[in-house]
DNA sequence: TAGCTAGTTGCGAATGGTTCTCATTTGCAT
DNA sequence: ATGCAAATGAGAACCATTCGCAACTAGCTA
């Protein structure tokens, strides 16, 4: 995949500026990063990394996901009940919906409730810096 | 308080029809949680309810706080890096608002987002069983 | 190209909130 | 009062994540 291969060029760049080394073990979590269209945790992120790179451990995954999460770049999940699942930061804000029995993760994204947020924040005298919408649903049976 | 000691008699009956017994221990924790206006977490409740029944240990606020959940009388929260904070489920649904810099909480609720979100479920094909609405917020200065 | 050095790594130990185990106690129906 | 399943306290176990440290290395400098 071409695009893949573009984005992970721009994220080491990000990381090189932010004085952030590109080691061979970061070059394959971003790899596997920028090519994951779910939202892998990081002991599945671990599995794949290690195809790139055996070397790779579970403590440098911690580590540069950490990194990348104060760079900006990856977004990370808390779900109900479950190990942080992480996430690259390219695509335009969105929120999850999560399927409680078979765990599957939809992202959507409302205008309105973005604006709402914001409104509710200000009215109570607050400015808002982030926050977090999840769904729990069930597929609609019939 | 007279509403406290009634709301806690309340709640005794709901433990015993669920065939739940009301031990001393029990009963010093549906205290504490019937008189908290914040939102405590569970080494704060033992800290409280230990005033009350200085026998009560943290392992059966843990196991009360699990069994008052199971019942739907009590809710657990888990707020952004944080630990498990509870309430009880008696007001009406809301949601919260966390002030980054001091931690404290506020309730608000928004009617339009609440149908927003099970509009936007019903749309992907899913029904909305629970959710999660978090406001990180910082006090809008001046 | 070789050298330097601060950033990074793998490993294993530590952390910390929460849950579990188990011997002992206790609520409460009869 | 009695009996027994449920609940308790203490401490061990759990487990995702973070730390500590000695060895390694990216990438700048000469
Ligand atoms: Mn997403
Ligand atoms: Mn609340
Ligand atoms: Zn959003
Ligand atoms: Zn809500």
């Amino acid at each position: 995949m071409r695009q893949t291969k573009n984005r992970v060029q721009e994220l080491e760049g990000i990381l090189r500026e932010g004085g952030v080394r590109v080691t061979r073990q970061r070059a394959a979590i971003l790899k596997i990063l920028a090519e994951a269209e779910d939202h892998p945790d990081a002991s599945e992120l671990h599995r794949r990394a290690k195809e790139i790179d055996a070397t790779v451990s579970l403590s440098t995954v911690y580590r540069t996901l950490s990194a990348l999460e104060q760079q900006g770049v990856v977004q990370r999940h808390a779900f109900e009940n479950a190990t942080a699942r992480f996430e690259t930061a390219d695509a335009p804000h969105h929120d999850h919906l999560i399927d409680i029995e078979t765990g599957a993760v939809i992202e959507f994204r409302s205008d309105k409730i973005e604006q709402l947020q914001a409104e509710i924040a200000a009215e109570l005298g607050y400015e808002l810096v982030r926050h977090r919408l999840e769904l729990y649903c069930r597929k609609r049976k019939d």
